[in-house]
RNA sequence: GGCCCCUUCGUCUAUCGGCUAGGACGCCAGGUUUUCAUCCUGGAAAGAGGGGUUCGAUUCCCCUAGGGGCUACCA
C-alpha cells in the first residue's frame, strides 16, 4: 500500500476563495487521518492570469486556519519544485513522448482560424470542437507534410500541442463520492497540452506532478469533474494507467440566494465574507473582506466549512480540527452543492466564543482594543467580557456592544427616551444615586438592595424607573444587569453621566 | 445547444427497504431576566412529479422537471 499523498493546487490568479480553502481543508484531514502528506502545489502555468501576491495570500490563508502543508514551496520537500512555473522543463519529455507515439500533435492554427472553423461547425449544425470530427481540417501535424511540419518548428513559429482523444471508447473511472462515471471519448475535443509561451496546460501539468509526486488521491471541487476523464486518457497515454490517483470530487458551495455557485463578489453583496482574508485587489487596491478581519476564529471557519457538504450520522456539528481529523470521511461527502447559510456561520462562531474562557478571550481581544487605543485595567476588561459575551458573536462586536463601558453614551434610544424619561423615574434615580453615594462599597449586591428599599417605600414599579437609569448611563434599553454596569463604572462616573443626561434632556 | 453531475423542512443535513421522516441554524410561542442577550420548554416547517421493482419505498430502476458544472493556447 502506498503512502497516502494528497494535494492541494491552487493558481495564484486572486484570492483564495472559501470553497479553495474546503478544499485544501479536506485534503489535509484526509491525509492527517491516514497519516499521509498534505503537499501545496502552485498550479501558476497560466502567466497572463497571475496575479502579483496571490501566493502569498494563499499560504497566510492556511497557516492562519492551521492548515499546515508538508511540503511545498519554500518548505520544500522531495518531489519539488512545488511551483509549476519551475517546473517547465519537465513536462517537455512527457510531450515528446505522446507526440512519437501518436497520441499528441501539433497544431499551428491562429485564433482566428480557430474562431472560423467552430463558426464553420456552428452553421453546419455540430458542435464547435476542434477534435475527431475537425482536427483533419486544420493546420496541424496531421495534415501538414512532415517537412512542412518540421520546417515550421525550425523557423520557431507559434504551435501548440494537442492531445488526440481517440474516435469511439468509453471512458470509465470511479469517484469516491460519486460512484463510477462513464463518458464516451468523442465527447471530449483535442485539448491543448501545451501552450504557445512553452508552458503546459492544467490537465498536462496536474497529470504529470500527480504522477511524479506520487500523489495518491486526487481531491478536488466538482469544477474538474468534466475533465477528469480527459485526465484518465492522458494517465493511459503516458503509461501510467497502474497508478492513476484515486478521485473525489466535491460538491460546490453555491450562493446563499439565487443562481450559481459562491463568486468572488457574493461577500460584500451579502454581508459575509468569502474569503478567509482580507484581499486587496492589487489593480484598484478594492478590499474584499475576509473571516479574520470580520471577527470569526479560525477554528470557527474550519468547523463552519466543513460542515457545508459533509455531516456526521450522529448529528455532531461542533468539532475541533483534531475531531474533524478522526471524524471526517469522503463517503460521507454530500453530493449536492451547498448554499452558504450566514446566519449559522455566525451562531458557529458564537459557539467557539462561548466555549472559551473569558481570559482566553481578553488575551484576543487585546489587539483591538490597542488599535482604539482604549487602556483599561484586565479586572475592569474581564468584567465587560463576562457581562456582553452572551450578547455578542464576533470579537470585532465587544466594543459596540460595550460601548458603555468605555465612554458616555452619544446617543440614546430615541423611542425609550419618549417613554421612560419621565420626571417621576429621573427624580427616583437623582435620589437613589444620592443614596448609594453614602454606600461604604459601591456593589451590585449593594446598590440592587437600596434601589429595592426604595421601590417598596414609594411604591414605584421597577419598570417605571429602571429603564430611565439603564437610559441615562448607557443610553440604550437592553444589556446587562444594571447595578453591575453601576457598579463597574463606579460612583463618580455614573453620577457625572446623570447630570448630563438631565443637562441634555431636561424634564 | 451538447456532455457530465445532482435533487429530504427556507438553509445545512440524518436515514445504508419497515418512518409517527431525526438533528442544527433561522422563525414563532411560552418560561427565566428590570430589559436585551444567553439558557430552558414547546411549535410550524421536507422526501420535485410520474411510472415501475417489492409484502412494503425517502431509500433500488426508468422517464420528466428543476438545479449545478463544463464546453479557452484559464485554472
Amino acid at each position: 500500500m502506498s503512502k497516502f499523498r494528497v494535494r492541494f493546487a491552487p493558481s495564484p490568479t486572486g484570492p483564495l476563495h472559501i470553497g479553495g480553502v474546503r478544499t485544501a481543508l479536506y485534503n489535509f484531514l484526509l491525509a492527517k487521518q491516514n497519516g499521509g502528506d498534505f503537499i501545496l502545489r502552485i498550479e501558476d502555468t497560466d502567466q497572463a492570469r497571475f496575479v502579483d501576491g496571490a501566493e502569498e495570500y494563499i499560504k497566510e490563508s492556511l497557516s492562519w486556519l492551521g492548515i499546515f502543508p508538508d511540503e511545498g514551496p519554500e518548505i520544500g520537500g522531495e518531489f519539488g519544485p512545488y511551483r509549476q512555473s519551475e517546473r517547465k522543463d519537465i513536462y517537455k519529455p512527457y510531450v515528446d513522448q505522446m507526440i512519437q507515439e501518436g497520441n499528441a500533435y501539433y497544431a499551428f492554427d491562429t485564433v482566428e482560424e480557430l474562431d472560423q472553423m467552430r463558426e464553420r461547425m456552428k452553421k453546419a449544425g455540430m458542435q464547435p470542437r476542434y477534435d475527431v470530427t475537425s482536427r483533419m481540417s486544420m493546420k496541424n501535424s496531421l495534415t501538414l507534410s512532415q517537412d512542412e511540419v518540421n520546417d515550421r518548428l525550425a523557423r520557431g513559429m507559434d504551435y501548440v500541442v494537442r492531445v488526440k482523444m481517440p474516435r469511439k471508447q468509453e471512458i470509465k473511472f470511479y469517484d469516491e463520492i460519486r460512484g463510477y462515471v462513464q463518458v464516451q471519448s468523442n465527447q471530449i475535443d483535442d485539448k491543448v497540452i501545451l501552450k504557445s509561451d512553452g508552458l503546459p496546460t492544467y490537465h498536462l501539468a496536474n497529470v504529470v506532478d500527480d504522477h511524479l509526486m506520487k500523489i495518491s488521491h486526487i481531491i478536488r471541487g466538482e469544477e474538474w469533474l468534466p475533465s477528469a476523464p480527459l485526465h484518465i486518457m492522458l494517465y493511459h497515454y503516458l503509461g501510467w494507467e497502474n497508478t492513476i490517483p484515486k478521485m473525489a470530487h466535491l460538491p460546490l458551495i453555491l450562493k446563499p440566494e439565487g443562481k450559481g455557485k459562491l463568486s468572488k463578489r457574493d461577500g460584500d453583496r451579502l454581508g459575509f465574507p468569502v474569503f478567509p482574508i482580507d484581499w486587496f485587489d492589487p489593480e484598484n487596491n478594492e478590499k474584499s473582506s475576509g473571516y479574520r478581519e470580520y471577527g470569526y476564529f479560525p477554528e470557527a471557519v474550519l468547523n463552519i466549512l466543513a460542515l457545508l457538504g459533509w455531516h456526521s450520522s450522529d448529528n455532531k456539528e461542533l468539532f475541533s480540527l483534531s475531531e474533524l481529523v478522526q471524524h471526517f470521511s469522503l463517503k460521507k461527502v454530500n453530493k449536492a452543492g451547498a448554499r452558504f447559510d450566514a446566519e449559522k456561520a455566525k451562531w458557529f462562531n458564537h459557539q467557539y466564543l462561548l466555549g472559551m474562557s473569558e481570559n482566553e478571550i481578553l488575551k484576543k481581544w487585546q489587539p483591538i482594543l490597542k488599535a482604539n487605543s482604549i487602556e483599561k485595567s484586565e479586572d475592569y476588561l474581564l468584567k465587560v467580557i463576562h457581562m456582553i459575551k452572551d450578547r455578542v458573536n464576533f470579537l470585532n462586536d465587544f466594543l459596540e456592544e460595550g460601548n458603555y463601558f468605555f465612554a458616555s453614551p452619544v446617543s440614546f434610544d430615541p423611542k425609550g427616551m419618549k417613554k421612560k424619561w419621565k420626571i417621576e423615574g429621573v427624580n427616583f434615580c437623582k435620589e437613589f444615586l444620592d443614596n448609594a453615594a453614602k454606600l461604604e462599597e459601591f456593589t451590585a449586591d449593594n446598590l440592587q438592595a437600596v434601589f429595592g428599599a426604595m421601590l417598596k417605600e414609594k411604591e414605584i414599579g421597577v419598570g417605571q424607573v429602571m429603564p430611565t437609569m439603564r437610559l441615562a448611563i448607557t443610553g440604550r434599553m437592553g444589556g446587562p444587569p444594571i447595578f453591575d454596569i453601576l457598579s463597574l463604572l463606579g460612583i463618580n462616573e455614573v453620577q457625572g453621566r446623570f447630570s448630563k443626561a438631565i443637562e441634555m434632556f431636561p424634564v
